[in-house]
DNA sequence: CGCGGCGTTGATCTCTGTCAATACTTGTGG
DNA sequence: CCACAAGTATTGACAGAGATCAACGCCGCG
């Protein structure tokens, strides 16, 4: 299946081609093909030689790390607009994860090697790469802080905030996938999580099934990185 | 004071530099400053507009992160030839964490303007860069992995794994920085590492002082990630 | 219809954080 | 040069968060 007319807005407003003009970024996807994938499908594995980086067009894709024992720990859970491995494709090691869909997905697929070429020919490719890479550093970093310096209700409060652009007041969303991919990403149990939704619920966040309902979103944000023990610098 | 000639040849071998040639890379550098800090000094401070990034020259200097509140999290520990923010310094946003010398520290300082400009004139410097941060995103990768899958003595084995290239047999190191850092760095309490340590004793790592002697490293690597249950795809 | 995965709840256990006491080290100032 | 203060390190006792184990209801799907 070719590339759809509102995959081409998705890829417009996509962060990694957000700083580059109209012209160089239509001239990349030109070059590019998409892939249409069924859930469970690895994009791809672990150790494996990166030779290409993704763009997710639709659905929902998680990022895993897997230690030799068998152990998943999953990384991230991306989508629409998101890059896919796109630092290490140009570097050109191996992937340090895998990816795979957790629901129906569409992506763009982008060749190392084309990459490379292109940001030879235009630099300003490069920034607007280096740009989303520097995006996903942040990220990467505040979940490390959420992990290290945050407990379960935290992390899932949160979790939950980053689900909102609303400002204050009272508001409802949906939960984005399932209640074990949800516990996974927070490196939290489903058994923990369910328990901390009770907790919540006399904070005025009421989940039922995929639906959450927020009686003030400012408070829900208040609970984020309130703990007794302050560490000093 | 101005670049050692000692200095010269962390740069040459620094990974930000790696695959650059040697005429680039001298070029950049002869436009830097160096600079020369006293332990617990700041070189830049979370949310601060992003306007240069570092190279260590000599010293150490950690990365932490800061909550409103006043928490602060220890993202990272670098030393010489690593780099300090070099992706944030180039998309040009604020710096998603503070970086503070542990001990007296010298540094290089890129500005912001003159990698962009480099980058330009020559897009390998985009490609040098860019293999920086692929590296960089996939230490934290594996950070993450270990907060969310290993347990405090795992993360210790692996931290002390981390510090030897030897492959197997006997060997001694010592700690890099004091205890209360490392616990930090792992995101345990130093009580914690303390008792890590005297378990640590029974398998074969003693520990004493800043002192390291392990008895046989490969068994010390087996330790990682060995845990109960393995999670399924 | 029955199976398997999801989600919840309960009981228990274990790890690690917290609090407290103490020894050791280091650096500062009298 | 010694005394004292402050930071580092260790150990013990305790508490609490979350993991683990188990059981069960629910739903979608073959």
């Amino acid at each position: 299946m070719p590339l759809q007319p509102h995959e081409l807005d998705v890829l417009q407003s996509a962060p990694i081609f957000g700083s580059l003009p109209d012209q160089a970024r239509q001239k990349l996807i030109s070059t590019c093909e998409t892939e249409t994938w069924t859930p469970g499908s690895r994009l791809f594995r672990q150790g494996d030689a990166a030779k290409s980086f993704f763009v997710i067009l639709e659905g929902w894709i998680k990022v895993v790390r897997e230690l030799p024992a068998g152990m998943v720990t999953v990384i991230d859970v991306l989508s629409r607009g998101n890059a896919v491995a796109e630092a290490t494709a140009v570097a050109g090691g191996a992937y340090p994860a895998s990816a795979e869909t957790v629901t129906r997905a569409r992506t763009l697929r982008i060749r190392a090697n084309v990459i490379r070429t292109t940001i030879r020919a235009n630099p300003n490719v490069a920034l607007a790469l280096i740009d989303s890479v520097a995006n996903q550093n942040r990220a990467l970093i505040e979940d490390i802080e959420r992990l290290k310096s945050c407990r379960a209700l935290e992390r899932v409060a949160g979790f939950i905030a980053s689900l909102t652009t609303t400002g204050e007041g009272a508001t409802t969303l949906r939960l984005p996938f399932d209640k074990v991919l949800i516990a996974a990403r927070l490196g939290i149990q489903p058994e923990s999580l369910s328990r901390v939704f009770v907790q919540l619920r006399e904070l005025g966040i009421h989940v039922e099934k995929d639906r959450v309902a927020i009686r003030d979103v400012a408070s829900l944000r208040s609970l984020v990185g309130l703990r007794a023990g302050a560490a000093k610098a």
